[in-house]
DNA sequence: ATTATATAGGATTATAAGGTCTTGTAATAT
DNA sequence: ATATTACAAGACCTTATAATCCTATATAAT
């Protein structure tokens, strides 16, 4: 819908990463098992986020990996373009008609465009810290 | 994005439909060379739309399709549901933590729903005849 | 009746995303 | 030193969507 699946695996991932700080490196499998992700699917993606530099990775017995910066400096949108790619430089129109341009809008665009924006603004504006603390706030409910 | 590239052809197809008013059935293969559309493709999808009765097909010599209703009462949503499926009965959450409600929101859940609200929304609100409209309109200005 | 033409529809292929397997390589505990 | 552990990386398999091919069938013009 808005990522891929593998862009939402990472995210999921880089949440555990945020939730779990720890000087000590985090296991891929251990946050694959957590939150069900095909391990060798999400060391796959993992590869990708370590040369985005977005984690780092430490290798051999007790290796693991850690965020590459500090969590509040992270945003979701630096994760989803690491993995999906940089947004397309000429945004698209909804029904397909040509480019998308306020010159000429198709009949959605109207309606399209600000919604595109919310979305863009959605994942520029949430940073790792937030979502963790929030994500633990949602597990604590569901114990209840 | 929000439909499969088939519901967008669908539109696109259903729109032309729309524009093109006549008691005479029109050619798939002519909406295709319209739109740029494999025509094969396009015939395979119309296939579709006709059992869901969205449009009539009229077979042999100047055969074609035209509309199954007035083009004022076929909403965008019904196209898009006749080509892709009916929506999820519940609703999935945007980041893939399990189901989506609001008694345990995910990080994103504020800021989505409302998104995902307007996206139905403007699906829900548009009809062939107002889309139709507007795409001549965007027409007539390219050619400026 | 015959022929041309347009949709109907099954079978097949192409491409991309998602997922698995196997081997290599770095680090460390013993 | 050596065995073990954990990420790295390429080859490979699976599934879904997109697109094509080919033949059947319906219809109208001749
Ligand atoms: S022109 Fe179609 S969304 Fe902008
Ligand atoms: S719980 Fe994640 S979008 Fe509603």
């Amino acid at each position: 819908m808005l990522y891929s699946k593998s862009a939402e695996y990472a995210i999921q991932a880089m949440i555990y990463l945020s939730e779990n700080k720890s000087e000590k490196p985090i296991m891929i499998s251990k946050i694959a098992a957590s939150y069900d992700i095909p391990y060798q699917f999400l060391a796959k993606i993992v590869q990708t986020l370590v040369k985005q530099r977005l984690v780092k990775a430490t290798r051999g017995r007790n290796g693991g990996i850690n965020l590459g910066r500090p969590s509040h400096e992270i945003y979701v949108n630096e994760i989803v373009h690491a993995i999906d790619g940089p947004p397309p430089e000429r945004e698209q129109c909804v029904i397909g008609l040509d480019l998308c341009s306020d010159e000429t809008p198709c009949p959605l665009h109207d309606k399209w465009k600000p919604i595109r924006y919310k979305i863009a603004e959605m994942l520029a504006g949430e940073h790792l810290d937030d979502l963790a603390e929030r994500v633990t706030a949602k597990r604590e409910k569901m114990k209840k």
